[in-house]
DNA sequence: GACTCACTACTCGGATACCTTCTGTCCGAGTTACTAAGG
DNA sequence: CCTTAGTAACTCGGACAGAAGGTATCCGAGTAGTGAGTC
């Protein structure tokens, strides 16, 4: 899994405490990371319709909905692709005892598994909202590290 | 995911109907895949200890196990690596706002929600054994062809 | 005929290049807020 | 005081190199089977 993942994830949760727009170099600076790459993980959220883009001077980036209707499993997919992790390439069709393709109706039993185990990855990840992790943080971290962090994201630098 | 995990899935499956040793080449003939790279698999196999070599003139590969009990979670962490998908970089510790070291005792609530989602994944490729696809296979396939590739499989070249 | 020995052919195992993908970086197009002048 | 044009700074977006892991390959070490030779 691509590493930007985890960038994605972080940013979604402290956008939730931030009504104005943030721009990506903000994000960067408070994770420490490399603005320019986390920029790339951005314009895909962008795309993946799961953050707005607001361009000009106090332009950045804010959530398009509700924290509790997004879940990680749209984080993911958006930064990753959704494409599945296991790809089957019909290997029972070729070789000198290939089956027919006439006969490959349903998918091998091997690509029928994997399948099963991306879909009960997915619906774990389905069932955790940005919404839950801002909670959770809330209860590790206590209430005001969401208020520390917003009012950090509004101070003029 | 890498790709050889469908090859050593197949492999196993096979393998299954074979009670002599069967050399790499012979399974890479079968499925017509490069026979040298599915070497390299087959030896992750090995240093797993799902199969066993056997060397000189008529060695080979053998399942060590009965396969009921070996699953396809054995195959796919012996060829990928047990190393989880997500790997938390512990973002929270870093920056203006970090959070210090000593208040970080329980994992952060986003490797928390990856975790259990590979867990999940991991469960269920946990479920299913060889001998599932096997049964699979015969019930689709019909149980001909498993008696052919035992067949393909003793016969000289 | 049975045993011994050397040979051949075949096997696995690890060390070696190539390529796609991920990681990291840069600069340009476009938009907004601000400033200052003019009516 | 209000309007308006201009300026300047800041933003995102896509295009451009470098590094890492996966993919594909090769050759060497070792062993079991085979055959001839000998007792």
């Amino acid at each position: 899994m691509s590493g930007g993942v985890e960038w994605a994830l972080h940013c979604c949760v402290v956008l939730t405490s931030a009504e104005e727009p943030v721009p990506a170099s903000r994000l960067a600076e408070l994770h420490d990371v490399s603005a320019s790459y986390l920029a790339k993980q951005l314009q895909a959220l962008s795309r993946a319709g799961l953050v707005r883009s607001v361009e000009g001077k106090a332009g950045g980036y804010i959530l398009t909905r509700e924290p509790a209707s997004i879940t990680v499993l749209d984080v993911v997919e958006a930064v990753d692709g959704p494409a599945p992790a296991f790809i089957c390439t019909e290997i029972r069709q070729r070789g000198p005892l290939a089956t027919p393709a006439e006969s490959c109706t349903a998918p091998c039993p091997i690509a029928r598994a994997m399948g099963a185990a991306q879909e009960a990855w997915r619906e774990a990840l389905r069932a955790v909202s940005i919404a839950d992790l801002v909670q959770d943080v809330a209860s590790a971290s206590g209430p005001t590290a969401l208020a520390r962090v917003s009012q950090w994201l509004t101070s003029p630098r």
